[in-house]
DNA sequence: CACCAGGTTGACC
DNA sequence: GGTCAACATGGT
């Protein structure tokens, strides 16, 4: 069973790297549009874009669902792909605005996730990782990094089994699930040269006598 | 200079 | 129902 193996890498990874305290934002729409801006973009570039909209005060969904694409083009500019993505941010901000930011968080799980793939620029990964750190309902994030590892010890399977995989390999603990995500990332980009994982997390586990 | 980054979408088999 | 180019800047 793959739930053994799962909790094992978690409690590898926390030893190994100790809490990562992940997500860092003031705010939960500020997680919203971080979510956006790091699709294939490193966050170090999302910081920078994140700043430049909180100096123009642009980081809530009020402000920002009333704001002119091209402004908010130069400011996520940084992230790549700006011109989509001010875009989808300017729709997504109007959608927060009109329904309230707080009735939407206050959805379930499930219907918030439903709600948020409906929106341009959210798939998977993006509406679970606002699931997980802005509303603060559990539910495990996938990411390349984690389908990557996960191959590499012999767990394969689309985005939604491996989810699957995860919540149920796991007490369905919301701060497990942000620890977790987090370790993998951050494991992976420490560890993990050239998208090879076989050379890493193989070895960790051995150690720890796995 | 080639390659990659905390993906998503729409077009085309 | 799966595959794949397009989207674009910034860092190694």
């Amino acid at each position: 069973m793959e739930s053994k193996i799962i909790y094992r890498v978690y409690t590898v990874l926390l030893g190994k790297m100790g809490p990562q305290n992940w997500w860092p934002a003031e705010t939960a729409f500020e997680v919203v549009v971080g979510a956006l801006l790091t699709q294939q973009t490193k966050w170090t570039n999302v910081e920078k874009a994140i700043n430049g909209l909180k100096e123009h005060c642009m980081i809530d969904a009020f402000s920002l669902a009333q704001t002119d694409t091209d402004q908010i083009e130069r400011l996520v500019r940084c992230c790549g792909f700006y011109r989509q993505k001010s875009l989808r941010l300017k729709e997504i901000a109007i959608f927060f605005n009109e329904h309230g930011t707080q009735n939407i968080f206050s959805l379930t799980a499930h219907e918030l996730r439903q709600t948020l793939l409906s929106l341009k620029g959210i798939g998977n990964e993006t509406a679970d990782s606002i699931v997980l750190y802005a509303a603060n309902k559990p539910k495990f994030v996938i990411d390349a990094y984690t389908t990557r590892m996960m191959r590499c010890i012999g767990i394969e399977g689309d985005y939604m089994q491996l989810q699957r995989m995860f919540e149920s390999a796991l007490p369905a603990d919301l701060d497990i699930y942000k620890e977790f995500h987090a370790l993998i990332v951050e494991y992976s980009k420490a560890y993990c040269i050239r998208k090879r994982c076989d050379e890493c997390i193989l070895k960790e586990l051995d150690e720890n006598g796995c």
